[in-house]
DNA sequence: GGACACATGTAATCGGTTACATGATTAC
DNA sequence: GTAATCATGTAACCGATTACATGTGTCC
């Protein structure tokens, strides 16, 4: 998912500002979709501008920058409907943790211990800074409408789910790599 | 994870050539990790090669190109290690589907569909394939491996989950895009 | 005869990040 | 006084993808 329509569809979910964008992209709701930085949102959002997908009005506020507001028009939403409607691209699934949980025999005990560690931390984290726009009720939009919601649950259960299952098996992979350990040295050793 | 510690991991597991290197990478075991295409390989290689990190041997077929089939050194095997001690980066998770879902709304039921559909396809294929790598069996390595296999049981049931998920809530995401298709258009006809 | 698998490599391009530039306000 | 938050934007750079170039053998 490019940077622009991500602009576009947070856009669509109310007006904001270029650095609004970037925070939804990596903290709020979005935080699944994207992580974009200044560097990429505004220059998309001078383009959608351009094509006349989004509009600016400029909020002065005494002592603080002009803030850029921007909303999307008409062309814009369907736009976003038409870049939805397009066959989806695969979800992607990068995961460093899992590269390093294969070479367990290689890295020890230890490693992989504190590798696990934090990436069960990484995990909770993910799953509470969901709970927060799930629960925070009263702000005035995201968590409230239904389809968000549905998203938010499905991330949350994925996290869910592979806390359980890292909590139930992460002494086997622990295991591993004590045992390997000893193989792993025999075996570069030999070579 | 960039291309350069994925090559050197993949070499880690055994020689190998560039050609090979990228299958791995984007359909057996490291798909995980990478999705790298032969214009980022070689020149990756290339490069390892002249950092002394891997050595080639050029492997003459008759009929066919030069086989030019790369080994992990020492050093290599130690630059592995040493990456893979480096903190660990986040997992990533990006889900175009769930950017959809999130619009049901305005996209409407029988897209909401066929975008389910099309997903829990995706998973489906992408589980098959991991169920392939372990059940190789009779194939020279990574199925045996405890720790590749510990790291694919996780992605396995990671999928699983997944499935079993969208099962069971597939229809409130759809009645969520057909009951709010009246919604979205009131509200884009309003403004 | 055409498509596909094998096999290596380069050049153009692209999407995005990082770092920089600027500047006031507020909280510690 | 110093760090953080608000706020916008540009320029340099980077990693990677796409498309291209080349060539044989095999399967349909």
């Amino acid at each position: 998912m490019n940077v622009r329509t991500i602009c576009l569809a947070i856009l669509a979910m109310g007006d904001t500002t270029g650095y609004e964008i970037r925070k939804h992209s990596l903290e709020g709701d979005f935080s699944y979709f994207a992580d974009a930085s200044y560097g990429s949102i505004y220059p998309a959002l001078a383009r959608l501008q351009a094509e006349e997908l989004v509009t600016v009005r400029e909020e002065a506020q005494p002592g603080k920058p002009v803030r850029k507001v921007y909303s999307i028009t008409e062309a814009g939403r369907a736009e976003l409907i038409r870049a939805l409607n397009e066959p989806i691209a695969p979800d992607v699934f990068r995961s460093p943790f899992l590269l390093v949980a294969v070479f367990a025999p290689l890295l020890g005990p230890q490693r992989i211990r504190s590798a696990i560690e934090a990436h069960m931390a990484q995990i909770r984290a993910d799953r509470k800074q969901l709970e927060a726009i799930c629960a925070d009720g009263d702000s005035h939009a995201q968590g409230d409408d239904p389809a968000t919601r549905w998203a938010v649950e499905y991330g949350l259960h994925c996290m869910s789910m592979k806390l359980d299952y890292l909590e139930q098996n992460r002494a086997r992979l622990e295991e591993i790599a004590a045992g390997g350990g000893e193989n792993a040295s025999r075996s570069a050793a030999a070579e």
